[in-house]
DNA sequence: ATGAAAGCGCTAACAG
DNA sequence: CTGTTAGCGCTTTCAT
């Protein structure tokens, strides 16, 4: 570190001051037009960079930006987390990344992220508890949940895909093709997206007055639960899983165990669009979540709560897309 | 921001000096036990922790490691990101984490993590040119490469899995089952992975005198383009695939495109052991890689380098193992 | 074992 | 537009 050349160095080697040097990398600065570009140059020369760390301090603001990870073993979070990284850097943030410890909520990377001085967190599958979102906001920090919803009166900004409309599709879909024993495989419990999910799924059927259909739990997002939820599935002659992964499980035990044959004897829908979801060998019908403009969004969003936007707290949603694939072919 | 109670606030609320409360908090630091125990004591009942940013300044050591990371795509990376940001979290650690831009070299995340002050970076899939290195290596800060090996003069540390070694293993299972005409898929061609795993494999066909088996180049690491190499692989009755994805692409191609049996017409094996290549529907024989100790030895390295070490770079080879699954059922 | 003092490298008023 | 002056919150000698 020693050989680090700093502001200093450079500004007496150009016979100004140092803050002609600071102000020379804010493009809101005035400076004047050869002087800056006289710096510029020199620092490039130089292999000059302001002290990221040095600049935090005095400014108050890291342009760190906490990215907590729920379920990194879902198929989903990979290009989710590579296009949230491009798009932070993209917004001039660099992107800390936080993994839950297994067994601990999200609140225990609270105060590492503090230690840290991050502006803001981004919280994937994951949220907080009222207190510890309090906590956060209450001292100038931004916090947006992405693929989740605030549970309860959490004042915490959300980005999400419409999980209910996207399941409602789903039934719809089912109904119309006029599949006759339906099923529905909830994930993990406490999410809201397979709360949502299963909601909307729901919400079709009552809305043309059927019975709600049959619901396993298979208890979590994983490719095992979903194969032991499609085992408890029976005659069941269409299949919405809460998420695609689960719907992988499940294929593959209706079609290997249960010795059914997909779609004919089972229709297959799963949600998300993971890539696998493509794959010839699965071809599933899904729900693809618009994760691009997702991520547009949530950025949007911290960046506006960071500049001090005072609006209550939104709760975002995207519409999700309908995917159709060998697993499940629409009518029509 | 403004609430944040610093080590000053702390100290005049117990009026002790403001060094006597970071001191409290480095447990190499000579303090009474009682002072000690009452600092902290104030310290968790008033919130506070010292600010890292404040603390990387002076001290001139950040605690991030900056983790770039080359292919998240692919299915063996999930798993790695998230043990490894666990075990940098343990090692007193934050990770920062870079995606390389598309279409460019890592070299480029090297200002960003100057200005950042990273202690150390880990190049996952990726790797510097012995210029980047040099620089970086040059100013007291650490890179270790996981899963790369450098090529030519770089002084970098490596941490891989013994790829030639496992492909070895392959070779010699497929030749002793009495597989005939088989087949090397590479993927991308400047990975040391694949030209690791490719020169393994035919040392087994040079030792025993066989003639070199067939090579096909994917060109790339993924299931499309495991997909369209398989399509070129005829009659082979055994095809050894760079890595996992790409055998599950092939898997998939060979059963539903080319309409041959798997493994009775043939042998498939991967490398990698990805959690994809567990399911029922491929069960995919492969070489596990040792993630955990791989990482573990990373972090020995850095830490090490950190602390000093003047040691020559390292290449450091774990050992894979083979794990039999229904794709290709070694004989004996 | 504790306190005082000097910065780390930068940004942000404040003058001119 | 440019220079001067204070710190940001902490670690680290140097005294005592």
């Amino acid at each position: 570190m020693g050989s680090a050349v700093t502001a200093r160095d450079l500004a007496r080697q150009l016979g100004v001051s140092q803050s002609m040097v600071s102000r020379a990398f804010d493009p809101a600065a005035s400076v004047a037009p050869a002087m800056r570009a006289r710096i510029l140059e020199a620092a490039a020369a130089a292999n000059y960079r302001p002290n990221g760390i040095a600049a935090a301090l005095t400014r108050r603001r890291s342009r760190i930006v906490g990215l907590v990870m729920g379920e990194l073993q879902n198929p989903f979070y990979p290009a989710v987390l590579e296009q949230m990284t491009l798009a932070l850097q993209a917004a001039g943030f660099e992107a800390l990344l936080l993994t839950v410890p297994p067994g601990q909520q999200a609140d225990a990377c609270l105060p590492r992220l503090r230690q840290y001085q991050v502006d803001a967190v981004v919280l994937t599958s994951a949220s907080l508890s009222s207190a510890g979102a309090a906590h956060w906001l209450g001292d100038g920090r931004a916090a947006v949940l992405f693929n989740r919803t605030a549970s309860g009166p959490t004042p915490l900004d959300s980005v999400a895909c419409d999980n209910a409309g996207g399941a409602r599709l789903a039934a719809e879909a089912l109904l119309e093709a006029g599949r006759q024993e339906l099923v529905f495989v909830a994930g993990r419990p406490d999410t809201s997206t397979s709360q949502e999910r299963e909601r909307g799924f729901l919400s079709a059927f009552a809305a043309r007055g059927l019975r709600a259909p049959r619901r396993i739990a298979a208890g979590d997002f994983s490719y095992e639960a979903g194969h032991r939820a499609a085992l408890q599935a029976g005659g069941a002659d269409g299949i919405f899983f809460a998420n695609d992964i689960l719907a992988l499980g499940g294929m593959d035990a209706l079609r290997h165990a249960a010795g059914r044959r997909v779609p004919q004897d089972v229709a297959v829908l799963g949600f998300d669009d993971i890539p696998m979801a493509g794959w010839p060998g699965y071809a599933l019908t899904t729900l693809r979540q618009p994760v691009a403009a997702m991520i547009a969004a949530t950025i949007e969003i911290l960046q506006a709560r960071l500049e001090g936007d005072p609006q209550p707290a939104r709760a975002l949603r995207l519409p999700a897309e309908l995917v159709p694939r060998g697993s499940f072919l629409p009518a029509g």
